[in-house]
DNA sequence: CACACTTTGTACCAGTCAGTTAATTTCGTC
DNA sequence: GACGAAATTAACTGACTGGTACAAAGTGTG
């Protein structure tokens, strides 16, 4: 037990020194752990004794710091959210011409996804529960307010570039683009068991990002719409 | 009791006549009764008894006729497939020239997604379970073998016309109309109530389709792919 | 080192829920 | 109208699981 809190280097890292306990890092830990299990199993499906255990702390400490299942898997998928969002903050776009911009957003939303499962996972068992969860935090709402401020800030330098439709909107564009990205991960496995894994290879994955920005990009510039003219015209 | 099975048309109108009793319409009750529940709370969420409590039979007549919960999970996630694919049947498009065609499947397959949220659950929920169920399933395999081939035609066609690119891959466009057809509904709750509704609204949604189908008819043809070649030129 | 407070471990409980037992009713057939 | 098979019911069980009681041990302060 000391030896794994040694391993811990949080445990010296954090802001009160010389402290053997550690709430802070076992708080850490039941949440990295509870959110393995909550994504691999579900909120029903996880199980609180299976949870403690592969936790380097006992059940009771669970409770004593998150209060029961339903109030941990809140602070899990706040952690969540907040874990992928921050990862999102490093991207620098202003320097970039609007369309290589919204090029790279795209890519990385993509890539960014396909490196958190866990978080699609949490997502998608989120929705599941018709987001209520998500509703009570204050916090996730504030993470990813800051979301679409990148794209906006795209959208309005293309349109003064003269380059984007002037009707480009910036949440249509973060829809598309989380669209794709989110199915890529969340349908993997019965789209792959149906239609075999061809477009979950390197080659496929490069050519569906690929595309998804190409999609975007044409989403949002002005020019070629001519052939789009023949859409249903009149609708009384 | 009684006055249930007679409300019942299926009683009647089954193979066998002249019985009272009627096991085909009991176990489609208890499947449509199963679907609700699973699609509501998910495999582990849902309780075999909140089941037997919404159906017209007992209990003990779920386990007679489908052995325990996770068979009844595999025969609903199979009617879910079966019930989803064989309304997509009715679509013709083999005298539509290719770009109408394509369209036509697009809008046609992000609205019948839509209508169908309780099948979106339940494939949702087996990803969740990393498409197990799925996989021992060789009829939902079946199905969705015909899932490409309108698509593998509408392909031959457009290439035939010289219309659609020679490199257009009928399973990646399908992935890109699920891709978004699926997240529309999977996404909605989360979605919704972290970026506002104006996306789910009946303007949002047809903005969102029109896209849609502008995007994967742009990544079918040919033209205007002059912008799109300053991507990545070389990666060794 | 003694005191007040926080943190942790052990053992347990009470409710839930998938699945079963065994007996009863319904139906076609002879 | 009696017999055997299929269909149905109600009550029960045993394992699991979220949550708790209580006791013990660590920590800074004086």
């Amino acid at each position: 037990m000391n030896d794994d809190m040694m391993l811990n280097e949080k445990a010296v890292a954090g802001g009160r020194s010389g402290w053997k306990q550690d709430p802070a890092g076992v708080q850490k830990n039941i949440l990295a752990v509870a959110m393995t299990e909550f994504a691999a199993n579900g909120l029903s499906g996880a199980r609180i004794d299976e949870i403690a255990a592969k936790t380097h702390t006992s059940k009771r400490m669970i409770y004593y710091y998150f209060g029961d299942k339903e109030r941990l898997y809140g602070r899990v998928l706040e952690e969540a959210y907040r874990h992928v969002r921050t990862g999102e903050e490093e991207l620098e776009l202003d320097h970039l011409p609007p369309v290589e911009a919204l090029k790279r957003l795209a890519e990385f939303t993509f890539d960014h996804h396909s490196r958190h499962p866990d978080f699609i996972r949490i997502v998608m068992i989120e929705n599941i529960h018709h987001g209520v969860y998500l509703e009570q935090s204050e916090l996730i709402r504030l993470l990813n307010a800051g979301a679409i401020q990148k794209l906006e800030a795209i959208c309005r330098r293309g349109r003064a570039n003269g380059l984007f439709r002037e009707d480009v909107s910036p949440l249509e564009l973060h829809w598309h683009i989380s669209a794709s990205s989110f199915f890529n991960v969340s349908n993997q496995a019965t789209f792959s068991r149906i239609f075999g894994s061809t477009l979950y290879t390197v080659d496929g994955q490069r050519s569906l990002r690929d595309h998804l920005v190409e999609m975007v990009v044409g989403l949002a510039l002005k020019l070629d719409r001519a052939k789009g003219r023949a859409r249903r015209a009149a609708r009384p």
